[in-house]
DNA sequence: ACAACACATCGATGATTGTCAATATGTAGG
DNA sequence: CCTACATATTGACAATCATCGATGTGTTGT
């Protein structure tokens, strides 16, 4: 029950940081969405190692000891990533490189301010 | 270990080490668990909600009807955002306050520059 | 064509999570 | 003490998730 809201309660649109409005109910999922796919430790550590390589982009077959977790498993962890739009992916030859969405991380961040 | 054909079938590894830069597991594994206390739609508009507050906190009392989930799942909610350390509560007469940690959270975004 | 390799997908399983009804805890007033 | 209220906790359940072995798909070199 509010009944202490000392303010008129105006909305205004929202796709902003956080801090600076209120957002709505679709803003919030596709944001949890997005911190989702950051929630397990694995996946922190994939993006950072891509995020860090010198080239800008990383090998599938140089992220799989680094994790210390099975193949299929780090397979699975990089598409939960790239299906939140926080990497992406191109085969080339054999191999499949992965580079970070920067505009997407970059939308997370602000989110936070 | 994997590697790459360059020409004429010799193989080199796939890229820089990646290890330079790379974060400890132990920064993983809290800056995951950061990211999974928002990773709920409920819990990223709670925050919203306390961060964009005029007075800078909330009463929980205000907070249950705008989610639109039970009292029970809104205080669950609030306590994973609390044991995350990104907001923070006081008791004052009946009511809970909470406002934002914001310093946890400029440490999050600071993360996912 | 064939074998070796890189990666994705499938299937199964144990663990975690979100949810709410019921209940407990704590506070203020009569 | 008793009642009303605000919030937290408990217990239970369905849903989601992380994990890995087995297998499938596609590519390269022989």
């Amino acid at each position: 029950m509010a009944k202490k809201t000392l303010s008129a309660g105006v909305r205004v649109p929202c796709c902003e940081p956080l801090r600076s409005c209120e957002i709505d109910d679709s803003d919030a999922v596709s944001l949890a969405a997005s911190f989702a796919a950051l929630a397990d430790p694995a996946r922190v550590k994939l993006l950072s190692l891509i995020s860090t390589s010198p080239t800008g982009e990383a090998c599938a077959c140089d992220l799989i000891e680094p994790t210390g977790k099975s193949q299929p498993t780090v397979s699975h962890h990089l598409k939960v990533l790239v299906e939140a739009g926080l990497i992406e992916r191109e085969k080339r030859g054999i191999w499949m490189w992965y580079r970070t969405n920067q505009t997407r991380v970059d939308a997370l961040r602000t989110a936070l301010s």
